[in-house]
DNA sequence: TTTGATTGATTGATCGTTCAATTAAAAATA
DNA sequence: TATTTTTAATTGAACGATCAATCAATCAAA
């Protein structure tokens, strides 16, 4: 029963299934039949508005990053000291709603499948290198640049590092986790380089109690 | 020109094969004829060694554990410190030979394709486990229990994270940076639980100069 | 009547898999 | 040694299934 301006409904919906579709049959084995069905329209309506697969994955993708990023964005408007805008990035990579298991799934594939696609690994690309760029900004409020640009580095890896391992657990995802662990990383780097430029020799735990 | 005793040499170049070609078509677009190609053979061949696709690229993902596993193996039967033993395992995941750009490829294809293949699955939870063992026991020595799991869990992410990255940067891998990271973090960690521990007042970067 | 939404059958290409045929090394036999 | 037999290696053509993509036809709102 086609009513009218339901484009945006449906390139909605078929997004949505895609992430689904890719959670429940893995990015190589996905059909547009399959994804159509989980949308509940037809094959031909997923090519008559994205005109392709490849398009459609490609839009996923984009929503996806569009979805993290606004996220962030908001929690940075928030923010209104270095300290509290580094944990409003850590915080906003692992908001609920983007740090699921379909969504996780969907990232893992599109960073896998990007590495032989020259425009989703553009996207990745520019993310990441924002993403290091907000985090190197803010740690030079504590650190000197080379530091900083190193924890930011550490931070970034860590949290793609906390997604990653993600995909592979059983136990259902937790956000709460998954920040303290960074904010760790972050909080002691931020104190032990500050110790080492204090003047102290640096310290050592190699001194710890042999096996 | 068939020669006996071709088996084994076989299985070997088509796995070499596999890795070289899931670099260069990605993973989902690699078909059988590709593989073959690339490892100077007919694609009935590896049907006739391998059984299958799905069994070649298995294959290929237990040989690179398994490797993996050999170079962490060897690295901690010469270290004699739990210090040591830590520097060993990281290391050994950075390990020149693995950490190279096809192998990274085939590794995070491996990990993404797992999540929809309960056998892959169930290899690489083994191997993460094994790897967080081997780190908690080690960190031990410097830490109360629970903290030693949380940061053995750290590093096993910031390890995954690295690799990941590297997944989309293009310069070539740098495993002494690697290397250098996941030590910090490590370090970091050892000297600030052990800060706190001592009695020590929890500090805070927050008193660091506002914006 | 026009227009956008929607379908489902069809097509064409790709690819995993199978298999009968071929080759040459090794083993057995003369 | 020469000849035959066996056996493993290897190929490439053929089959069958799966899909992405197309398109003509249908439907209902404007």
């Amino acid at each position: 029963m086609p009513r009218i301006g339901m484009e945006a409904e449906r390139r909605r919906s078929l997004i949505a299934a895609t992430v689904d579709a890719i959670h429940e049959q893995g990015y190589c084995d996905v059909t547009i039949a399959q994804i159509a069905r989980k949308a509940g329209v037809s094959g031909g309506l997923a090519h008559h508005y994205f005109g392709s697969k490849d398009q459609l994955l490609a839009a996923t993708m984009r929503h996806l990053l569009h979805e993290l990023g606004e996220g962030i964005r908001a929690r940075l408007a928030e923010a209104h000291t270095p300290r509290a805008r580094l944990s409003a990035i850590i915080a906003g990579n692992f908001e609920t709603g983007q740090f699921r298991e379909a969504v996780i799934a969907a990232w893992l594939a599109f960073y896998s499948q990007a590495r032989t696609n020259p425009a989703s690994q553009r996207l990745l690309r520019i993310y990441s290198a924002r993403l290091v760029s907000n985090l190197t900004h803010s740690l030079r409020s504590f650190l000197p640049l080379p530091d900083a640009q190193l924890v930011a580095e550490g931070t970034a890896s860590m949290i793609d590092g906390v997604w990653i391992r993600r995909a592979l657990k059983e136990a259902p995802p937790d956000p709460e986790a998954a920040i303290r662990l960074v904010e760790d990383y972050v909080e002691a780097q931020i104190l032990l380089h500050r110790a080492r430029a204090s003047g102290a020799t640096t310290p050592q735990s190699d001194g710890g109690r042999p096996e």
